[in-house]
DNA sequence: CTGTTAGCGCGTTCAT
DNA sequence: ATGAACGCGCTAACAG
């Protein structure tokens, strides 16, 4: 690669010192008008363009941001993704993705890498290894160094800094509460392993749902799945209760088109024998058959909201206190529960 | 955010010079055992760790790629990134997201504040805006400064880079092909606009098939979709023909989605009336109702196949002529073509 | 064994 | 109107 021109390139060249060329281009009327366009002429000429490298060191600010998610691969995760990168041009920031691949390693040795200088600010999404580790050392170490950090989603209450964080406990609820209105009556979860915060809270909803209906949550009717195994495999057991279910309530889209595909395989009609509803993350749901009713959860404002956050903290423009963001989910209504 | 202790520091704290600590931190031996021993107690205990952008400054050398595709929201090209960031991590690099959102201006902004200094290289899917305007003046730019670039997917063949591209062509071939096989006669086909190179190559691939087998392309059959419009009314339009087509190939999964949903509705049998097929680029395919069979596009190969040709030329790696890397396709038959 | 100096590229203050 | 000097944080060659 060649090398891009630079101050004192351009100095040599026209015999000055690099600190004239530097007002020059400035356009700082310390200089005089001829040597001022002359420089300029020259360095538009090859395209100068100061190093960003330097600029950053000089001003000790990258304007760069990071973020730290589990997988991309995952509507989701992009819809955030999408939404920081908005915002954050919007305020001139650029951003640095990096992926945990939801390891406990990766996320520590990215933070490390990160954290020294190349951004300003970091958003992160907790690795499910983490959470199962249940260790957050390397957040605690960046809180207790005052850098500016936003959780969103997958967070930890115990960490002091800003959240944003979807209501969970509520979308669980109003998704229970509408196969409610349906007329059901036997509600199965599909839901994740307990240390997984989302699929615990969504599981909060519900049971609050069931219980502000008068009726008991039977274990027999929750299943905790396991992202490892088969999904089909594990799913299959909801339709070998002794009482078939007469709605399946599932924490994401993937469980509750699987659902519905093997409550097809088996006979069952929808809605009318069963209804199933998912949560959202991707396009699933609109082109299954019947077409899937889903909480949908704001990926694209809840990246903004995370940017926004960090970016105040960032430039000082926050309080001292945290501001924990819950954004609301709102219920997508299709055919897979209209009875 | 409270200051990171530097070298300096320490060296204020024992009364030393800095490059006294420095070496003393490297466990150099020209450093007496007791001083380097207490230094680096001291340095560990307050968490020293060298300000990347000081050694990115001092080395010439980021170990940052940056990456700029058209939209990140896309199954698709988030697999791309998976890939890239995989390879990368694996020597080294980190990884750098930029979107164009598909238009030009924000695509050669992206390039200006990338490519002076922040990033080692560049890889890059070009956006529709300047595939529209047929601007690639931006890249020239880069590749007059012998500036490490890779394109992927979405490619200019003027460009003398590397590149990575799907074998388009040859995967419109094997669908058309394949629905041929099953019998279809009239084959309705489902693309973008003609400057959206990957449409138009495909097409190629299909006409080519179509005319192997003895056919004519009827241009009535052929669908030149504009995602700026309402998709479901342009689609309609297919089964407007005289002569309803006994099968659809689309070039992506949306469409071919949305094809059978109007499909049925209009009370066509898939795929005994008419069987669809699409390219994938997402989790749609396998949930419809019949999963659709579709040409799958390996992005986290051209991922990594991308990052690695990126990485050799930064590196010094490659030799002097450029690389064009095909990734083929392979057909995922499904449901939604087995008659 | 330790320190001085120079240099990466830039901007700014203070002299001249 | 121009330049020297300093600092951002770090490393390496060289000096002592």
């Amino acid at each position: 690669m060649k090398q891009r021109i630079t101050l004192k390139k351009i100095a040599r060249e026209f015999g000055v010192s690099i600190s004239t060329v530097s007002k020059a281009l400035k356009n700082s009327n310390e200089i005089s008008g001829e040597l001022r366009d002359k420089i300029k002429a020259f360095a538009d000429y090859y395209n100068y363009k100061p190093n960003s490298l330097a600029l950053q060191l000089r001003n000790q600010k990258t304007s760069v941001i990071g973020v730290i998610i589990p997988e991309i691969v995952h509507h989701f995760f992009s819809t955030v993704i999408d939404g920081i990168e908005v915002y954050a041009n919007e305020k001139g920031y650029n951003v640095m993705v990096c992926l945990s691949n939801e390891s406990f390693e990766k996320e520590v040795a990215n933070i490390s890498v990160l954290a020294n200088g190349t951004i300003d600010g970091l958003i992160v999404s907790i690795a499910r290894g983490t959470q199962k580790k249940d260790n957050y050392h390397h957040f605690e170490e960046l809180i207790k160094e005052d850098f500016p950090l936003v959780l969103f989603d997958r967070v930890n209450d115990a960490l002091k800094c800003d959240k944003v964080i979807i209501d969970d406990i509520g979308g669980g609820y109003s998704a229970a509460e509408h196969l409610l209105e349906i007329g059901s009556k036997r509600i199965a979860l599909l839901t994740t392993q307990d240390f997984i915060t989302v699929g615990a809270l969504r599981k909060v909803g519900y049971r609050k749902a069931m219980q502000n209906a008068g009726l008991d949550v039977d274990e027999d009717y929750v299943f905790k799945l396991d992202d490892a195994e088969d999904l089909y495999e594990q799913i299959e057991k909801v339709f070998e209760l002794e009482q078939a279910p007469d709605a399946i309530l599932a924490v994401n889209e993937i469980y509750a088109a699987i659902a519905m595909k093997i409550a097809k395989e088996k006979g069952y009609k929808i809605p009318d024998d069963i209804a199933v509803l998912g949560f959202t993350s991707g396009l699933i749901s609109e082109f299954t058959s019947p077409p899937l009713t889903s909480v949908v959860q704001h990926g694209f404002l809840m990246g903004q909201k995370s940017a926004e956050l960090l970016i105040n903290r960032i430039e000082h423009t926050a309080g001292k206190e945290y501001h924990k963001e819950v954004i609301s989910t709102n219920l997508k209504i299709r055919e897979s529960t209209k009875r």
